[in-house]
RNA sequence: GGGCCCGUAGCUCAGCCAGGAUAGAGUGUCAGCCUCCGGAGCUGAAGGGCGCGGGUUCAAAUCCCGCCGGGCCCA
């Protein structure tokens, strides 16, 4: 069921879309919303497609009548038609819809499809810091959008865990001959915390020991810096025996790489021990995740991909393939041969895969001389998995933009071995980095923010904040608000920005918690609640609806209604940042609304139950977007 | 050396994919608003012609070509 106006645009699209022969996709695609307000409420640039729209014009208005929606005007002006609504017969006509239960929430789309994202998917070597937020945020803002657009989604996490740097952690457990989970307990540190320490002195002390194998003095004394300073941050006199293990080994390299080979055929106690240690980062991931209210369906091991034997049969399928070939000895697929013969010579395939125009792509090894299978092979195995596993229509990637050419890559081998559908549906949703100002972040050594960290500090700041705003506020509630100011703050800022464009994540900015931030949207909720609250239950036989007859109100009523179409279209662009500004932009309105117009003192019966009609129609839509950002929603602030 | 991404008010960005209505927000600056629904708010002012140079078009911030600056990837 759609309210009145998304009901009105949906026939004017029907319509547009029968007279000029289009899709009517695209035609919903160019509805949008005038430049200026005054020109319309909706416009559609007409000139485009067709030179005299005046019978078109007839046609829609006999239709919208038939329909029983006779509350819109329709003219044609400077390339457009130019939709103006009857904001009182619409005003009447949503009050009946509100009553009668009817929301405002994202438009169904009449195309539904399985969808499978995959977002977050960090190495689970150490806890997640900014880079994985913005992740984990886009892609569970996407799939929070695409669901309420009546697609089926499946959230799925994919687990690193046959990487070098899973080998160099699990070595350095082994060393300590203590299991991550009882370490973890035992000095009460949260476990993908201990990993990661764990984690960069190995690799710092590894590194330092081929430096100093190489002579390289330069580069020793560098590390034996940085591993003073992990000294420092021992969580429990660790450093000296894992410090002291790795020395005394001969071969570290070969350790290495024998455990790797171990853990690929699956073989005891290289294992357990792996698999334990990377489910105790998992459970930490998990602990951040949740503060986030980020949830995922499936968690995929890549060790589980390659013991199910996906990957070998990815290598048979190559093996038996035309574009199968040798390169420097190792088995590979012939890129640029799959380049040259399907995608040059169709101009669909090669807008869908972006392929940059005259680039020379080498061939993509899938397994080395020695018989080891690569990163990459194991990702067409999983990818392959995706689309099968739930018969997937669309499976999307939340991967960072430094990862185009190996995604690129892989979907080539896909169309190259077959699986058509699964490369032209598959899509990089690429986002640039995070950086935080005055930090640098090297994950082997050890530095960087955490997301827990960042999330505690906002969420302390607000804590203060609360109690110079509010002497009364005790302890525990100002916490509680707290948490979620910092989960909307955080929210917020990781999705406003678009995703090509590298984020500068500063803190004392996001405290600030000025307008254009979670928590602005937040308090407005807020403030439309209050007013509920103290107006109480609204009648909605005695609502006179010539009140809405008003510039503010007016504009009120018209952008809240338009929410549904707003949110469909941010679903279908992939745009979770087209929503958040449709908010702001409401919450602007809403606000100056407040300042100069008010509804609980306003004098006149029925005026005054017009106007809270018009506060619950915007409570209702933020409401509903904060809940598609997963941004918590407020009592107070 | 090649490819990709980014370059719009002091700052952070929207608009570019699908060319059209006087180029929009926020922040910062300056000037105002608390006997009135919670000031994380509101009102107003100043501030850019869209990195540079060509081209296509009736029309270009948007499309094409070349260049400059920054980032990433491959070598």
């Amino acid at each position: 069921m759609d309210n009145p106006l998304v009901k009105t645009i949906d026939i004017i699209a029907t319509i547009l879309s029968n007279e000029l022969k289009i899709s009517y996709e695209e035609t919903f695609r160019f509805l949008m919303e005038p430049v200026k307000e005054e020109y319309a409420d909706f416009s559609f640039p007409i000139k485009r497609f067709l030179n005299d729209p005046d019978k078109l014009i007839l046609t829609i208005i006999e239709k919208l009548k038939e329909n029983n929606l006779d509350i819109v005007n329709v003219k044609a002006q400077s390339g457009f038609l130019n939709f103006k609504f009857d904001e009182i017969n619409l005003f009447k006509k949503t009050g009946e819809y509100i009553k009668n239960g009817g929301t405002l929430k994202t438009k169904i789309t009449n195309n539904p499809l399985n969808v499978v994202i995959e977002h977050t998917s960090a190495n689970p070597i150490h806890p997640l810091h900014m880079g994985h937020a913005r992740n984990a945020c886009i892609g569970d803002t996407l799939s929070r959008l695409l669901e309420s657009r009546g697609h089926k989604i499946n959230r799925r996490f994919y687990i690193d865990d046959m990487g070098r740097q899973v080998i160099i952690a699990a070595l350095g457990f082994k060393i300590l001959n203590n299991t991550p989970s009882e370490l973890s307990k035992t000095l009460r540190i949260k476990p993908d915390k201990l990993v990661g320490w764990i984690y960069a002195v190995s690799s710092t002390t590894l590194d330092a020991m081929e430096a100093k194998k190489k002579n390289d003095i330069e580069e020793a004394e560098k590390l034996s810096s940085v591993l003073i300073k992990l000294k420092s941050q021992d969580p429990g006199n660790l450093f000296d025996k894992l410090f002291d293990g790795l020395n005394s080994l001969s071969d570290p390299e070969k350790e290495i790489s024998n455990m790797m080979l171990n853990y690929e055929k699956g073989i005891e106690p290289d294992k357990s021990l792996i698999r334990s240690m990377t489910k105790s980062v998992l459970e930490g991931f998990m602990e951040t995740l949740n503060r986030l209210f980020i949830e995922f369906d499936n968690w995929d091991w890549e060790s589980d991909i390659v013991w199910k034997g996906l990957v070998d049969q990815v290598i048979s399928i190559a093996k038996n393939n035309k574009y199968f070939t040798k390169f420097k000895d190792a088995d590979a697929i012939d890129i640029p041969s799959i380049i040259n013969d399907i995608v040059k010579n169709d101009e669909n395939i090669s807008k869908i895969l972006k392929l940059p125009k005259g680039f020379e792509l080498p061939p993509l090894i899938i397994r080395r001389s020695d018989g080891s299978t690569l990163y990459t092979t194991r990702d067409i195995a999983y990818s392959i998995f995706k689309f099968k596993e739930t018969n997937a229509d669309r499976v999307i990637n939340v991967i960072g933009a430094d990862q185009r050419l190996p995604q690129l890559q892989i979907r080539l081998a896909l169309l190259g071995l077959g699986f058509k559908k699964e490369a032209l549906n598959m899509i990089h949703y690429d986002y640039e980095i995070v950086r935080l100002p005055g930090k640098s972040m090297h994950g082997r050594r050890g530095e960087y923010v955490t997301l827990d960290e960042v999330l505690d500090e906002i969420r302390d700041r607000a804590v203060e904040e609360l109690k110079t705003r509010n002497q009364n506020i005790d302890d525990k509630t100002a916490k509680e608000i707290a948490e979620k100011i910092s989960i909307g703050t955080l929210r917020f800022s990781m999705v406003q920005l678009n995703s090509s464009k590298p984020l500068t994540f500063d803190i004392k900015k996001a405290i600030n918690l000025k307008e254009n931030s979670g928590p602005y949207l937040q308090y407005t909720y807020v403030r439309a609640l209050n007013i509920l609250e103290k107006h109480g239950k609204i009648n909605y036989n005695d609502i006179d609806y010539e009140s809405i007859n008003n510039k503010l109100r007016r504009s009120i009523l018209i952008k809240s209604l338009k929410y549904p179409l707003i949110a469909a279209k941010a679903a279908d662009d992939l745009s979770p940042e087209d929503l958040l500004s449709f908010l702001i932009s409401l919450s602007d309105l809403f606000n100056q609304w407040y300042e100069s117009d008010s509804v609980i003192y306003e004098t006149n019966y029925r005026v005054k139950e017009g106007k809270a009609l018009l506060v619950e129609i915007v409570k209702n839509v933020l409401n509903e977007g904060l809940n598609l950002l997963g941004i918590p929603t407020l009592n107070r602030i």
